[in-house]
DNA sequence: TTCCGACAGTGGGGTCGCAAT
DNA sequence: ATTGCGACCCCACTATCGGAA
């Protein structure tokens, strides 16, 4: 197949709106798309490559050759350049993708190189992903989309399921199963605004449980082996030897465990965000790492244990083998109740500790891997401030057009300037968008740019957002996790805006 | 007919490793 | 030694479609 099909199907997926007619535009494709280059044809277009990543973003996209006239390269032929551009490393290796992008892009057509440009940028916008493309896959397969989806839940990679599927059907899909040393979709968790409104959510007895502010871990062990994965499915057994040591210890060899891995004190309080991440980022000098900042590991969920899979057991069946299964100190911590003011009690004790909020779980929900089902739903305490817009900047995609993201700034009284805190472009609707875009050209100030539009300090918004923490970026040292837009707040001047003080307060 | 679950899109701050400068 | 880039950790929110109620 020619890379030129997938670029005539996706910009048909991107003109039309309906998802039914994505789907059809999708598995018309599929149905004709031969065994060798399912796989290729699928991850292209739900936007991910075969080699996942190949160290192109961007900038490396910039001054690309002309194009071709005619459309020859077949899929195959994209696929093994990638190949060969992912697996250049070392000295010249940026001169060396750069030779091979150059030859990528000089043997494609104009419409071509659009198409690989969005997919390698991550921003293929045809309003179809992984999601449309199971309902894909099932249609062109003649097979139930929750097979596939069953599928996917226990191999965790779209393009390997939907070959399958095209080639062997139901009875190919159905030979999936729970692997150890292989990771499953994640479970996500919905959110609500306080523990009340998730209990009622949920409808009746729930578990409540704290939530770290870590990296969420899926532990894998069989035998002597134990790997460990991300939530994007990605290996990091070397940077946790603190997780493999303490599963390695337990007396069960065949398990999978949900959890989290934090950096605590030694008081046993959490370390902020920042400083877990880059922990388990680190590569390089681990064992001198652990000494400064070790890890622990707390699990919530088993998947498998004793060799027997859990997964379509419901929560409580799940945590009473995990509780059999792992010692009481790696277990997160846990309270069952229907019971609305102790779950606001348990919620208020753990941000007392230092956490980050709770999560609140169904005990009959079996394992919704890589679904965001209703069966979970976290709680945090949220913040917010009444800042001042200094800038925005031109919105892409759907926004094109309109001033979207905010430049936001506390009030200093010392100087009666403003202090940049960050920027944010959540919680806006269209309405919202079109007509801050009319303020902000009307208050605008200084050079004209297609970037990023200055603004008189005028206009006071209310953002919320779910804590401060230190940063190198902006000029207070300090910025906002997660800001977003409440409302604008007509009332307000400026000058009686929040402070840099009062936000120097909130940080940890 | 209305409601609501699931998806895609639109980007945020921070950190690391690596190659280039 | 510093800088820029890519990748990935954490993520919130709105608009939309289409099946559920």
């Amino acid at each position: 197949m020619l890379l030129i099909d997938l670029a005539r199907t996706s910009a048909a997926v991107a003109a039309d709106r309906a998802r039914t007619a994505k789907i059809g535009h999708l598995a018309e494709l599929l149905g004709r798309v031969g065994p060798d280059e399912a796989e290729i044809a699928i991850a292209y277009l739900s936007g991910e490559l075969r080699q996942r990543q190949i160290g192109v973003g961007w900038r490396r996209l910039r001054d690309l050759p002309e194009p071709r006239q005619v459309a020859t390269a077949t899929l195959a032929q994209v696929d093994a350049l990638l190949e060969r551009i992912g697996s250049r490393s070392g000295p010249g290796s940026q001169a060396a993708r750069r030779d091979l992008l150059n030859e990528l892009f000089a043997a494609v057509t104009r419409q071509e190189q659009a198409f690989l440009k969005r997919l390698l940028t991550g921003e293929l916008r045809q309003g179809a992903q992984g999601g449309v493309m199971v309902e894909a896959i099932a249609k062109a397969a003649d097979v139930p989309a929750a097979e596939v989806r069953r599928a996917l839940t226990l191999r965790g990679w779209l393009p390997a399921v939907g070959a399958t599927a095209l080639g062997g059907g139901v009875s190919a899909l159905r030979a999936f199963h729970l692997e150890v040393g292989r990771p499953v979709a994640p479970m996500l968790a919905q959110s609500a605004p306080s523990v009340t409104a998730a209990l009622e959510k949920i409808g009746g007895p729930a578990a409540i449980e704290w939530k770290l502010d870590g990296v969420r871990v899926q532990t894998h062990r069989r035998g002597d082996q134990v790997t460990v994965f991300t939530r994007a499915l990605d290996d990091i057994t070397s940077q946790v030897p603190e997780v493999v040591e303490a599963v390695a210890a337990l007396p069960d060899t065949d398990l999978v465990l949900d959890g989290e891995v934090i950096a605590l004190r030694p008081d046993g309080r959490p370390e902020p965000f920042q400083v877990t991440s880059g922990r388990v980022a680190g590569k390089i000098g681990v064992d001198a790492l652990r000494k400064t900042v070790p890890l622990s590991v707390f699990f919530f969920d088993a998947l498998r244990v004793g060799g027997a899979d859990l997964l379509d057991l419901p929560d409580e069946e799940r945590h009473a083998a995990l509780e059999a299964a792992v010692p009481a100190e790696m277990v997160t911590p846990r309270l069952v109740t229907a019971d609305a003011d102790a779950g606001e009690e348990f919620f208020a004790d753990a941000l007392r500790r230092g956490h980050e909020g709770v999560v609140v779980k169904s005990p009959c929900t079996s394992y919704a891997a890589g679904r965001r089902g209703a069966g979970w739903v976290k709680v945090k305490p949220r913040h917010a401030l009444d800042l001042v817009v200094l800038a925005a900047e031109w919105g892409g995609g759907r926004r094109q057009g309109r001033l979207s993201n905010l430049h936001l700034g506390a009030l200093d009284p010392e100087t009666g300037g403003f202090v940049m805190l960050g920027k944010t472009f959540k919680g806006l609707t269209d309405e919202l968008l079109s007509w801050q875009t009319e303020q902000f050209l009307r208050l605008a100030e200084g050079p004209a740019d297609d970037w990023v539009v200055m603004v008189k300090p005028e206009l006071v918004v209310e953002i919320a957002f779910d804590g401060v923490q230190r940063s190198s970026r902006y000029p207070g040292g300090m910025a906002l996790r997660f800001a977003r837009v409440l409302r604008y707040r007509p009332d307000k001047r400026p000058d009686e805006a929040d402070t840099v003080e009062t936000v120097r307060a909130l940080l940890p």
